[in-house]
RNA sequence: GGGAGCGUAGCUCAGCUGGUAGAGCAAGUGACUCUUAAUCACUGGGUCCAGGGUUCGAAUCCCUGCGCUCCUACCA
């Protein structure tokens, strides 16, 4: 056990509290939320409130402490002609950190700062550690990210952050309710990871004895739903990819996907367009959102621009891009990569579309700040999504792009089940089992003409918080265990 | 995966070209009945991330490891 001086001076001031009448912890406490008790001040009336103690300003006779309680801060006045003889004696083994429930009446102190003068107060729980300290907090991300309670207990933008997060969450619910979706449960123990690219957390399953993964995406799962006549169905939960952590990716992470049946890409569109503003609307306050260092604002009013690939391309490089052989491209690409200070990757680049795409990922995705759907992607990009009906070389999705980041991918859903069996197989080349037979039987059965979407709670959290750090909107981020 | 930076008191941080460790907050004692990052006086508090090396001597220089941050690459 740990131990230091904090440790024994609170283990024996919790022995004299005892001595004195005070349990050091207590139980149910009726009491008013600070927030509450701010809305509805009213000089002289009665209250009893209870928080954790943030400050507490020792002035002999006259004490004045600040209490959080998660949803404001207030101040609390210890006065000995107030209080029994006890309870001020009392009131002096208290220690920053200790949570109490205090009963007295509201007051304005010559300074004009609203407060409650107590009258009796009683322990609620004793802090046998020392809080971070009052001004800075607790500022070691580290120790905010592995001891998130003590970050939620000191720095109040941290724990807004998280009420917005859960706000957000729940108006996503509320929206895609509104709208006729219906929101389910897949399986997240699968014996198989199929709807997406990515590494699978394994696990085993002992009553079967047998291996499973933890899902990378509910995708195959949904589509079934659809089949069965779920025409319009959400899932909001969390995937798990084995993969690295940076910035923007924690390896559990929360998704929403969305499919909606006789509808397509188009009706993907819609959705994202009618569910920011309301997002926006109901809990952020503004449509209007400033991003990164730079503060760009993002505006999510919409109609959102609506963009296809080439012609984006075009735009910087010029209406001839297409025509030109592929040593003028390369010529070009380098000329702009240049000019625009930007290093693009062209080593063991032999043709055109992955050239383009270099040009794409460096020189324009990051550039569009104001919310984009790109659309008209060329087929090689998405391999499994449904080709357009004008181009087969293109595939009928668009990639929603927020602050020169792809927010997420819609898409007007394969449900020809040859077509998407052959494409699978492509994918998975000489590893067949990996082809979730299951699925293409379902889709034998016959799926509607769909319309599907999935995006990062995650990151439409940071976008709309004006946060930088995935770590920053996910309570417990995954670390590295410490030895 | 590659590069850079950081790790010192409970917390926030100083600590130069190597000479046995500093401040503020917090804590203890005392003063103070309108403070609000209260103020004033005194006092206590350290595995300088871990391990090795160089040196008469290492928080400081070198190597290895661990953790975090940033950049970069990969990954949807």
């Amino acid at each position: 056990m740990e131990t230091n001086e904090y440790r024994e001076q609170r283990l024996a001031s919790m022995q004299t509290l005892k001595e004195m009448g005070y349990e050091p912890y207590g139980c149910k406490y009726d009491h008013v939320d600070l927030k509450v008790a701010r809305e509805t001040f009213e000089e002289g009336r009665p209250v009893r409130v209870a928080g954790r103690l943030l400050m507490i300003r020792r002035m002999g006779k006259m004490n004045f402490c600040t209490m959080n309680d998660g949803t404001d801060r207030f101040q609390l006045i210890f006065k000995r002609d107030e209080l029994s003889e006890t309870a001020f004696a009392a009131f002096k083994q208290l220690n920053l950190g200790d949570i109490i429930g205090a009963e007295g009446v509201f007051f304005t102190t010559q300074k004009g700062e609203k407060s409650v003068v107590v009258k009796e107060w009683t322990m609620l729980a004793k802090a046998l550690e020392q809080p971070p300290e009052k001004f800075h907090g607790l500022a070691d991300q580290e120790e905010c990210y592995r001891r998130r309670y003590v970050d939620l207990m000191t720095n109040d933008e941290s724990r807004a952050r998280f009420f917005t997060r859960s706000r957000l969450i729940m108006e996503i619910r509320k929206y895609l309710w509104d709208k006729g979706f219906v929101e389910v449960e897949t399986p997240i123990l699968q014996d198989q990871a199929g709807g997406a690219a990515a590494k699978p957390f394994f696990s085993h399953f002992n009553a079967l004895d047998k291996d499973c993964v933890m899902r990378i995406a509910p995708e195959l799962y949904l589509k079934r739903l659809l089949v069965g006549g779920m025409n319009k169905v959400f899932e909001l939960g969390k995937d798990f990819r084995n993969e690295g952590i940076d910035r923007t990716h924690n390896p559990e992470f929360t998704v929403c996907e969305i499919y909606e049946a006789y509808g397509d890409r188009t009706s993907m569109e819609a959705i994202m367009e009618g569910l920011l503003p309301h997002l926006c609307d109901k809990v952020i306050g503004t449509r209007k959102v400033e991003y990164g260092e730079k503060k760009e604002i993002i505006d999510f009013n919409p109609p959102y621009r609506r963009v296809a690939y080439k012609d984006l391309v075009k735009e910087l490089m010029g209406d001839d891009w297409f025509e030109l052989d592929f040593a003028a491209q390369l010529e070009k690409a380098k000329a702009k990569g240049r000019e625009t200070d930007t290093n693009l990757e062209l080593d063991g680049i032999t043709r055109e579309l992955e050239l383009t795409h270099e040009v794409y990922d460096k020189l324009i995705e990051k550039k569009l700040m104001q919310p984009t759907f790109v659309t008209r992607i060329p087929h090689e990009f998405v391999p499994l999504a449904k080709a357009c009906k004008d181009d087969p070389s293109l595939v009928d999705v668009f990639e929603f792009v927020v602050a020169g980041r792809e927010l997420c991918p819609g898409y007007t859903e394969q449900n020809d089940p040859l077509e998407q069996r052959k494409a699978l197989e492509n994918q998975a080349g000489e590893d067949t089992e990996k082809i979730d037979e299951d699925f293409i039987s379902a889709l034998e059965c016959g799926m509607p003409p769909t319309g599907g979407l999935g995006f990062g709670v995650d990151r439409l959290v940071m976008f709309l918080t004006g946060t930088d750090s995935i770590r920053d909107v996910v309570l417990f981020p995954q670390m590295k265990t410490t030895a």
